[in-house]
DNA sequence: GTCTATAATTCGATAGAC
DNA sequence: GTCTATCGAATTATAGAC
């Protein structure tokens, strides 16, 4: 079959993501993608150079989180919760990150630099003290990477069969504790 | 050098556990294992068989949780991210499972099973509700499971950051929560 | 108990024909 | 734009000498 340029590229991305998002970077190799994209291997290397840089067009990650600030202070945990489970479920490049980051240490450079430049900076205009802004961002982010984890990836089965609301409701006033509350939970605004 | 068979045996283990906890199961080799043991790899096919079975020997966890019921109720939550954290820095056992079970469902499985066999029967000691213990298990788990994953694998500056005062302070109620109260944080006993 | 040699695969990557 | 052929490296695993 004879295809555009674009056309080509955009087929072995589609491909590399889904390997990579199921087998992490060892596990998806060269051949896999090429072989679910229908072309050959050689393709994937003519387009994209080696398989580091296929990874890191494949991992290309926007979390698209909303302006904290301009949300209902009280709502703020369940609006963060709830917007990760839909990027989570509409994008694979997270799930590339997970099943990647955690056995190479480039990966999880990155995935510091997505909290640090997606997450940390919507927490700080929360906080008046900016101080504490860093470390309210990361007890947000082990809630809800932890609910990921276990929903998406290890699939425990209680986990896997909440209902998007049942999860919102259990750890909105989690999110919104580690937002905006002290360790007692009382509102720090 | 010379040495007694349980004496080799135990220093390819010792070795084995190190590797995959940091490299994971793909990324450990027979051979840098082997290196690290100071013998020759052939040592290591000869007493474990093969690189699943040397896996699966490295690979033994047990978390050791105290009986939750036995502990005053309204301290059960602080008493769990407590001892968790514990056994996670005395064991290897869960950074190994952490590393591999994410993109090997075999070892997803036998994290599923820890989590059906070690947890969830001592949280369904704390809820009349036994229809309901398994999702507060579950829940627990994506807590837990999310710190261990930012502190000690991705290494989320302010995570890692933290002291264990300060995470048992911050988790603790969120835990309480999760096993011993409704949506709203009344405990439901 | 320890090691050498090597078989059998698999993978990333390159060269080049069409 | 697509594919064949193949190289070179790395890995698991085996056979067998000492």
């Amino acid at each position: 079959m004879r295809r555009s340029s674009e056309d080509t590229k955009a087929v072995i991305l589609a491909a590399a993501r889904e390997r990579f998002a199921a087998d992490g970077f060892q596990g998806a190799t060269i051949r896999a993608i090429a072989s679910d994209a229908g072309i050959d291997p050689a393709m994937v290397m003519r387009y994209f150079g080696n398989k580091e840089k296929l990874f890191a067009a494949a991992a290309d990650v926007d979390l698209r989180f909303p302006d904290l600030a301009a949300i209902p202070r009280e709502e703020v945990g369940r609006a963060l919760i709830g917007h990760f489970l839909d990027r989570w479920e509409q994008d694979e490049g997270m799930m590339i990150l997970l099943r990647t980051g955690v056995t190479n240490e480039a990966v999880a450079e990155r995935m510091r630099g997505i909290f640090a430049g997606q997450l940390a900076p919507l927490v700080s205009k929360l906080d008046d003290d900016r101080e504490r802004a860093p470390l309210r961002a990361g007890l947000a982010a082990t809630q809800v990477l932890g609910m990921a984890l276990c929903r998406y990836v290890l699939r425990l089965p209680p986990v896997a069969a909440m209902s998007r609301e049942e999860i919102v409701d259990w750890l909105g006033p989690t999110l919104q504790r580690y937002l905006t509350g002290d360790v007692d939970g009382h509102d720090t605004a």
